[in-house]
DNA sequence: CTGAAAGCGCTAACAT
DNA sequence: ATGTTAGCGCTTTCAG
C-alpha cells in the first residue's frame, strides 16, 4: 500500500478508502482512479490476514467432523461452502475422526484462530459432549444433539420424512406397506417410524405390526427383513426401507421372489446415498436428508446478526422420486 | 501478552520466548514456570493471525475442488486434512460447482488469505486449465492433470490398478475374463483397458476383443454389457467392471441368468465406492481409486522443505478384497 | 478532501 | 538473562 500512495502521490490512508471503496469519504473521482489504476499496476493483492488483525474480523468459520467416507460429510461441508462464500466467509475444516481428543484440539485450535463461528456435524444422528472451549464462540450442531442442549442445533425432520415415505406409498395406491426399520439404538429409528405409523393412521390404515421388521442398517439386513415381509401369508404391495442401504438388499429380495419392482412391489427409501439411488435399477425413490441443506442453514445461523440463544432448528427431508414407486 | 508480562514482572519478548518453547534463548526455569501460570490463569490464548503476521507464515493451506456429492471430495478433503493437522497446518477449502470464474475468485481469494500452497482436485480426471494466480503459489494438481503440463500432478496408478484387478481373477484361476469398460472419452477408460490386456498377456492368455464392452459408466450400462458377455457362446466366467456402479449393474444380470457371484462369475469392480461396494450382495471386490491418499500425497508435496519444480506422483490402487471374486 | 499517527497481537533483532 | 524497539500490512480516528 505504502508503494501505491507514494506511486500516487497520497497517503496510505487515502489508499486504504479508495481501495475499500468507502464512498462516505470524500475522494475526487480522478484521484480515486489514480489509486486503483496505481495498484492494478503494482499487482497489488490485500493481504486478509494484516486486514483481519486491524479489523478484528477474520471471516473465517470453521467446522469439525468426524469426517468419514461417507458422501455426507462431503454434503455438509459443500453446502456449508456455498452459504460461506456467498458471504465472503471461508471455511476451516477440520476432521477429528470421531476422536475426543481431536475434538477439543480443534476447537482449541480453530479459537486460536479466530474463528467468527464453529459448525459441529456428525454423520450418524447422536448424541454429543463438546469441549468447554465451544462456549466460547458461536457453536451450532448439525445432525447431533448436545447433552446439555443449549446450543443451536440443526436437524433433519426424521419423522416428517418417514411419513413423507409412507404418504407416497399411500397416495400411489398401497395400503399394505410394509417398513423395514434401522436398529432402534440409532437415534432415527424411532421417528421414522413413528411417521410411518402416523401416514397410516392419517390414511385410515390399520397399523400392523407384523408389517415392520429390523434390518440391522445393512444391505444383508435389508435382504433378510424383506424376504421374511414378502413370505408373511398377506405380504406387503410397498416397501419402506429406513435407509437406501437396506432399500438395496430389499430389491434382492424382491427380484429373487420373482417379483418386479414397482409392478409388484413398490419401495421407498432414506438418506438418498445418491450413488445407490441413483444407480440401482429402477432407480431408489427415496427420503433426502438434506445435509447440504443443513449445512447451510448452519452457516446462515452463524452469520445473523446477532447470533441468538439455543434454538433448534428442523430441516425438512424432500422426497426425491425417481422409478421405484408404482401401481 | 502484555497482561502476562505486567502480572510476570517481565517484559513481553520474554513471555513470547517461553510461550514459544524457545529454549535456545536462556530464561530460568522458575521464570518460565511463572509465565506459564500466569498465561493459563488469564486464560491466555494465542492470536495465530496476529503470529501469521509476524512470521510470515500463516500454515494454510487452500483446497479448491469442484465438490460433488460422490464420496471423492470428501476422501480427499480427509486425507488433506489428516496429513495437514499433522504438520499444524489447516485447509481452507473452497469449491467451484466446476464454474472456471469461481475457480479464478477462488485462487484470488486463496492468495489474498496467503496461503502456502493450493490442491487442485477433480472429481474426474480430466484435463484442466488453471488461472493465472496459480503460478503465484506452490500448486499441486489432484486427479487432473493440467493443459500446459506444467504443475506437480498426483494420479492414481489406473493402469496398475487394472491390471491388479485382472491378476485377481487370474489368480483365482479365471482365463475367460470379461472386460466392461466407460466410455472411450473418460481418460481412466484407456488405461485401465491397457492394464487389464498386459495382465492377460503375462498370464499367456490371449486378448479377445469380444469379451470387453462399454457400460457407459452407469449401472444400467454394466447390465446392459454383462448381459451381452453372458450370452456370448463361450462365457466368460469373470468379470472386471471398469467402475463399481456398472458392477452393481452386471450383478443384476448375473442374478438374472440364475448365476451366482462368485460360485459362477466372479467380478471385480474400481473405484471403491464404498456404498455401492461395501454393501452389495456379496461384497464387491473392487480396485480403490485412493484419494485420501492422494490427498495426503499432496498435502507432502506441498510442506516439503522445497516445493520442486513440476513432477508427477503416480499413487498406487490397492485392491480391496471383499466376497465377489471365487473359483 | 487528505495526511499523521496510533494501534491490532505478536516476533525477533539488538542492546543491556 | 531480560528489556527495547522496530516492524508485519492494514484500518481508522483525528487534525489540518
Amino acid at each position: 500500500m505504502d508503494d501505491i500512495a507514494h506511486a500516487t502521490g497520497v497517503s496510505r490512508s487515502t489508499v486504504s478508502f479508495v481501495l475499500n471503496g468507502r464512498e462516505d469519504i470524500q475522494i475526487p473521482a480522478p484521484t480515486r482512479d489514480r489509486v486503483r489504476a496505481a495498484a492494478r499496476e503494482l499487482g497489488y493483492r490485500p493481504h486478509a490476514g494484516a486486514q483481519a488483525l486491524a479489523k478484528a474480523r477474520t471471516d473465517l468459520i470453521g467446522i469439525v467432523t468426524d469426517i468419514v467416507a461417507t458422501p455426507f460429510a462431503g454434503e455438509i461441508i459443500r453446502g456449508a461452502q456455498h452459504a460461506a462464500w456467498a458471504r465472503d466467509k471461508f471455511l476451516l475444516v477440520v476432521g477429528t475422526d470421531g476422536d475426543p481428543t481431536r475434538v477439543a484440539a480443534a476447537f482449541e485450535m480453530l479459537l486460536q484462530r479466530r474463528v467468527e463461528g464453529i459448525i459441529f456435524a456428525t454423520q450418524a444422528n447422536e448424541s454429543v459432549t463438546l469441549p468447554a472451549a465451544a462456549r466460547e464462540v458461536p457453536t451450532v450442531l448439525v445432525h447431533c444433539v448436545s447433552d446439555a442442549g443449549d446450543f443451536t442445533t440443526i436437524l433433519p425432520d426424521e419423522e416428517a420424512g418417514g411419513a413423507l415415505a409412507t404418504e407416497t406409498l399411500i397416495r400411489a395406491g398401497h395400503r399394505r406397506i410394509g417398513m423395514i426399520n434401522l436398529d432402534p439404538w440409532l437415534r432415527a429409528a424411532i421417528p421414522r417410524e413413528t411417521g410411518y405409523r402416523r401416514a397410516l393412521a392419517t390414511a385410515g390404515v390399520a397399523f400392523n405390526p407384523r408389517l415392520v421388521r429390523v434390518g440391522h442398517a445393512t444391505a444383508e439386513g435389508g435382504y433378510e427383513a424383506a424376504r421374511e415381509l414378502l413370505a408373511e401369508v398377506d405380504p406387503p404391495t410397498a416397501l419402506f426401507c429406513a435407509n437406501d442401504r437396506m432399500a438395496m438388499g430389499a430389491y434382492d429380495a424382491v427380484k429373487e421372489a420373482g417379483l418386479r419392482i414397482p409392478g409388484d412391489v413398490s419401495v421407498v427409501g432414506f438418506d438418498n446415498q445418491e450413488i445407490i439411488a441413483a444407480f440401482l435399477r429402477p432407480a431408489l425413490t427415496t427420503v433426502a436428508l438434506p445435509f447440504d441443506t443443513m449445512g447451510a442453514t448452519a452457516i446462515d445461523a452463524l452469520c445473523a446478526p446477532s447470533f441468538g440463544p439455543p434454538a433448534v432448528t428442523i430441516v425438512p427431508c424432500p422426497l426425491v422420486e425417481r422409478a421405484s414407486v408404482g401401481r
